[in-house]
DNA sequence: CTTCAACCTGACCATACGGTCAGGAAAAGA
DNA sequence: TCTTTTCCTGACCGTATGGTCAGGTTGAAG
């Protein structure tokens, strides 16, 4: 799958605009939620005439449904992080990293898909059931190996898991109330860092690994 | 403040309707987000014709702004759990139990908050700079006193408090989530326990204070 | 009973939204 | 060059939304 088409003119410009709308799409989505977010918005962010938004997506819904699918690839590329790990301390050390990393990178993104989840997920409940249940059964197995070699306490590998979760994307979904309580200053490189080890050292002294 | 009226047949509607209207649109605010909720869809959930919506709160943002604050005031209260107690364990345990147990009983609230902050407070922020300031200012001033006393390991606060935030709320606000997860049911009551549990086990021993 | 203020609501309005479409411009292929 | 396909867009449309208002009803006060 995902093979390259070939690099002509007109190919070019496709993804060029895709790229373009799906980053102001991001953006607005994000800023607004899917029902305060108007194509109209989203269009102007990109330069681009509303109806050409329609052409390469045919309704706000499926614009909508891309940019969740994107930023929930990127979080199951990061979980790779975990798997070819010796043990809990590097697993999930390097998955916090990972995670934290794309809260930074991709705060946008995380914010979409939390308004989704929040809202029910009304149009990404079939990854949900498949694709994600999938994947955290598998994590979980995991996590019980370690247990069960005695790596680390023995602990509920789902509420691990949701704990992962809510800390490092906390960091991206309510960015403003930390950026307020901060000063009103976006965390610098150093507080990041500072944040990173915070949530690392706990969970996994949380958890009897260190 | 907030001294009750006299009980009269007047004040009894005022405050009945009022509460309806609340509660509906606490409801339809975290299903929908406040650009996707409809005073049409909070007066047919409440019962009551649109027009008397705006009779009670003159526009969607103000009724949407008491919601908000209803949510946070109950956050607050939650918060004294944390200060007349003698060290970690029973402060920031009683915190975490008392977070849970408002995830558990107001989803729809917490969610608001959340879609509210992500999308950068547009009508709390004077909230984020003031009182949610200053009671972050004094809670972690407690943690410090905490640690200088060497009850607990040395953590940065502000990254305590946040991570106690973002997994206690996650119950809520990914609630959704995390009931696919656990195959389409919501937590039972023994579930729910064991999410309690497991937060404070990991957070309290990640802190050193186990 | 009378008066007055609070409460209630169907009908209405201006606006803004998602989406459509006809027709033109530009690139690719023959 | 000619033809075909893809790309682009201003103008337009039906609908739904937040909010208003005139006029009626109900409860309280004297």
């Amino acid at each position: 799958m995902n093979e390259q088409p070939r690099p002509t003119r007109r190919n070019e410009i496709r993804a060029q605009n895709e790229t373009l709308i799906l980053r102001a799409a991001e953006k607005v989505f994000a800023e607004a939620g899917f029902g305060g977010a108007t194509m109209q918005l989203i269009a102007d962010m990109a330069g681009l005439p509303k109806a050409n938004l329609h052409y390469y997506f045919p309704t706000k819904e499926s614009l909508y449904r891309r940019v969740v699918q994107d930023i929930f690839e990127i979080w199951l590329q990061a979980a790779a992080a975990m798997d070819d790990a010796p043990g809990p301390v590097e697993g999930i050390g390097a998955y916090i990293d990972a995670k934290m990393e794309i809260s930074r990178r991709h705060p946008d993104g995380s914010k979409v898909w939390a308004s989704e989840v929040m809202h029910g997920a009304p149009v990404i409940q079939d990854y949900l059931e498949t694709t994600l249940r999938d994947w955290t059964r598998g994590r979980a197995a995991l996590i019980q190996r370690w247990i069960d070699e005695g790596r680390m306490a023995p602990v509920d590998p789902n509420h691990l898991l949701y704990m992962l979760w809510a800390t490092t994307q906390h960091y991206a979904d309510f960015g403003h109330q930390i950026e307020t309580l901060n000063g009103g200053r976006a965390l610098s490189d150093r507080q990041w860092q500072a944040a990173k080890e915070s949530v690392k050292q706990i969970i996994l002294r949380g958890i009897g690994a260190l």
